[in-house]
DNA sequence: CACGTTCCATACTATCCAGTATGGTAAATG
DNA sequence: CATTTACCATACTGGATAGTATGGAACGTG
């Protein structure tokens, strides 16, 4: 018996990622998704039960390079407050400049409006990342570098913040060019220190 | 001949927003619209020439009930700080508790990244928002009672964070329920008063 | 070497739905 | 009253595509 299914399947999700991602997901077919993958629709249909089931894997494909990301910018410092701000700058810059990632993110949420599976699976995402970015302004308070009260409620708002950048730049691209990219990343951190100041 | 064709048409385009707004638009067909509005796909097609042509009624419906809303909010107080306190709220208000905006402006930013002019009709109706909330605000630094360098700039970061805490709600409902509603209110109040602060 | 299993291809079905073709009815108009 | 026009219904077409049925090749195993 022959080896190497998992390959194929992790590839299928790699492709229908990038086309998704390009696209839009339902505007995408499986025949096209086979066929970038080198396969076709009967074979798809070997690896994968349902095209939701190749979207769950391509969200866990999203996920995973999501972190992997963050992580090595993290591991490019040892200071807390540096660390904070090169992941702050990496999720700007992607924010700036990754069409593909606001192409696929856009449409998956739209979808989970109607998917309790896929809506599931991105709160959990969120909540590792919103886990990811407490214990950075955590470790930052620890060394004295920032002062915030409640580092989640603090960083709920920071990531809301950049969600929105993310989407009002698809409609007014001005507010937010390459070389605002500093300056947006010290905003945030200044939101991050300042939402939860006494009312 | 008979009369009254003008009600028909924006009948249709309501009754389409409610769909849309409840199921997404995507999975609304054209006769469930209209047998909502009371006729059938054929008389539909004598009052519009397609489905798109269909979406942006009920966008421009969309636009100006959200318009008149704010604008009613507005008339009922004559300070300017009051006024976009007002504004506020009612902007958090609906992101708190009109999941069916929720839906609909999540399905017409998916359709966006695809559709040219959809997109662009959206940017118009952010530019009157925006406008909206920098004459009020500049109204209310001219009555000394916020201090804001670059009100365009401050209000861009203001909104951004209104559509960021709209979204991830949908995953996150924690970060924004009812009692939470006034402390999003300042906290907004106090992004417009510092994103422009000196670096 | 027979045989089962893995992996893939071809060809098909079934369904959904936007859009069209066509005809009917009632009111206004000359 | 005849005819036109506005508005609506019924019934159909065409295209796209998710999913299935089926068969075949290659390879390991007894």
């Amino acid at each position: 018996m022959p080896v190497c299914a998992p390959q194929m399947r992790s590839k299928l999700a790699r492709c229908a990622y990038k086309l998704f991602a390009k696209k839009g997901i339902r505007s995408v077919n499986l025949d096209e998704v086979a066929a970038a993958a080198g396969v076709t629709k009967g074979s798809f249909y070997w690896h994968y039960k349902s095209k939701k089931e190749l979207l769950h894997a391509a969200c866990a494909y999203y996920y995973r390079r999501w972190q992997q990301r963050a992580r090595a910018e993290i591991a490019r410092d040892d200071d807390p407050l540096k660390q904070l701000e090169r992941v702050l700058r990496f999720s700007v810059q992607s924010c700036l400049f990754d069409r593909e990632s606001r192409v696929f993110t856009t449409e998956v949420f739209a979808l989970s409006l109607q998917d309790k599976e896929i809506r599931a699976g991105w709160a959990r995402f969120y909540d590792t990342v919103r886990e990811l970015f407490v214990g950075l302004v955590q470790a930052a308070c620890d060394n004295d570098q920032l002062q915030v009260v409640d580092p989640r409620r603090a960083v709920d708002w920071m990531l809301a913040t950049i969600e929105g950048i993310k989407q009002r730049a698809a409609f007014e691209p001005e507010i937010c060019t390459p070389d605002q990219r500093e300056a947006t990343v010290q905003g945030l951190l200044r939101i991050v220190g300042l939402v939860d100041a006494p009312t």
